[in-house]
DNA sequence: CAAGCCTGCTCAATCGATGAAGCAAGAATT
DNA sequence: AATTCTTGCTTCATCGATTGAGCAGGCTTG
């Protein structure tokens, strides 16, 4: 029996007066514990047919009003913009949907302000858990959940109030600046030091990937004055800007750079074709972050990419033990080959 | 008054206990019509000043499950993994937060049944309005959903019973295939006929790319046959098959090539790397989409960029205005400039 | 000064699903 | 035959926010 025009969802109500039984039986029998409240396999099969007929879905507000636990589970992330997050982001959903779980995700545009609003939203469908990732504040999104009960696991960035699970940066970097020092060399036979591209100078990951770029130049011998480090931001055009006053006060550039993500290497990517500075040497490149046409670019440059599948696998691994402590998991990135 | 443990979050009847008040009064205050409920300016700002101090988050559940509407916003996408829906659902979200909507995004990984699915879920949060981003079958979809009174609208890829909005694939093929042909002729003073790669034969976007792309041929007066269209799925790994195959029935291969999204092109300029067919002349490429790598990969790659802002406008703007006649809006998509 | 009006609230039903408690009828046990 | 068990349900309170209806007290108005 179809209805024509249908104003009203059907309900677990109007299933149940079809079948000439209560309420509470098709709620049993449609989420799956009706052996538990012994409903005969007879009512089960008859309701979940009307059910299927009816075309009824369950209403998911009511549903978890009633219920502890809503098995929604939220992740916040900065952008949509490059494979990093895309990728945790698919894993994301995939992981969660393996148990059952309800992922809800809302992108914060790298504003902090929207990073809390959408942290209150999340609170506001009641999630049971909240990943927050690359967030310029973690704790005090932790500090919002934690005062609602949730918990929340940090992804990618670290926080200091609960668990988080991120990159080896300085092993990363420290691999991602031996590689571009040795192309330097092997190409100029120069050891010239490096120029490092992007990301805040304030956020931890960037420290710890300077750190293991300072450490590279340490260990080869080369040494590099501070002004070589421009953590001017993620956005293309704010590398593009760096890039584009540091060489109105310096000749020759460096021979070499690490950027610091695909985003902020749009950026360089870009004042390197416009500005024509490197037309006659191509200068050798590392990028922490991978992309696949970045790949193509050409020889010049080594990536590093970031372990995606281990870190949802951690960050699940948490959820599902219930772990509280405020552990810091390091998952090692892939040193992609060149071509 | 800080609590330390709190196991219990916050509801409007606490706040309506600590200021002495109904919890009625404090939902009105809260919600913002209490004006209407005529609710003392006095009282208003005392319970905004608890509810801040509380910490208190508005339950999504009880409020949507007792409202009429939920203002809540679905949308399905296929992937996240290249610009174009990445920057789709960064507009999503933006222009339903500036509308007081609340979006809910789910990825369905290409998967007709799992894009079933997450349509399913979406009633079960009650959404106002779904938004079906390429979805392979959308008239399945949106038979769903006005089964639950939900409307629906397509983007990407059009359907048949909903509104859509999708972009001029005709146009924007016929352009991009001009352009490649006439580099094709510059270059090597050919006028060859172009490969197609990518796609799935069946959907809409497609076929419409060919029409182009085969009035471009015509119109320039070269003839080809359609063995030369490779519409085999989107997957790199598929163009990079067909590629393989046809490189072992066919030499000369072709000059050129029509490559049908970015996510195609990944695999086909692996192929053409790994393979080295092309090692001795590059081909003249076009992608039907945008990339910044892909845009510095050299000047013998054109791409067509689908104006996402406008689509996204154009699709708000059907949902403000209620509209639902079966209209397709065609957004001109934007022939980037070389190098 | 009675009738009506306005202000500023409170009361209670409601949304749909859930599950503890309870109950009727038949089966098994003593 | 009386008691206990088991099966297969139903009843009803509950989750938290919303909103129509209602009510008390002060203020106008004729």
């Amino acid at each position: 029996m179809k209805r024509t025009t249908q104003t009203k969802r059907t309900t677990i109500y109007d299933l149940a007066e079809l079948a000439g039984t209560s309420a509470s039986a098709v709620s049993a029998v449609l989420n799956g514990n009706w052996k538990k409240r012994r409903i005969s396999v007879k009512l089960a099969e008859k309701i979940t047919k009307l059910a299927e007929e009816q075309g009824y879905a369950l209403n998911m507000q009511a549903s978890v009003l009633r219920r502890e636990r809503s098995k929604i589970i939220g992740m916040i992330v900065p952008k949509y913009d490059n494979r990093y997050f895309g990728s945790i982001v698919e894993q994301f959903e995939a992981l969660a949907r393996e148990r059952g779980l309800f992922p809800i995700i809302t992108c914060t545009m790298r504003d902090p302000a929207l990073e809390l609003e959408a942290a209150r939203t999340m609170l506001s469908y009641q999630v049971d858990c909240l990943i927050a990732t690359g967030a310029t504040d973690p704790d005090r999104v932790m500090e919002l959940c934690a005062a609602a009960g949730v918990r929340t696991i940090n992804l990618d960035l670290p926080g200091a109030r609960a668990p988080s699970v991120i990159s080896d940066n300085y092993g990363g970097a420290l691999a991602l600046t031996r590689r571009v020092l040795a192309n330097c060399e092997k190409e100029y036979g120069e050891k010239t030091p490096l120029l490092f591209v992007g990301g805040r100078g304030t956020d931890h990951n960037t420290v710890e990937r300077v750190r293991g770029f300072r450490d590279a130049h340490a260990e080869a011998g080369v040494a590099f004055d501070e002004t070589l480090v421009q953590a001017v931001g993620y956005a293309p055009e704010k590398a593009e800007n760096a890039m584009r006053q540091l060489a109105e006060r310096m000749s020759p550039l460096p021979r070499g750079m690490f950027v610091n993500s695909t985003i902020s290497l749009e950026g360089v990517m870009r004042w390197i074709r416009r500005s024509g500075h490197y037309a006659d040497r191509v200068p050798q490149l590392g990028c922490f972050d991978w992309d696949p046409f970045v790949a193509m670019l050409g020889d010049h440059i080594e990536m590093v990419r970031q372990d995606v599948p281990k870190m949802l696998e951690a960050v699940f691994g948490i959820i599902d033990s219930g772990a509280t402590e405020l552990t810091v998991v390091q998952i090692p990135p892939i040193v992609e080959k060149m071509g």
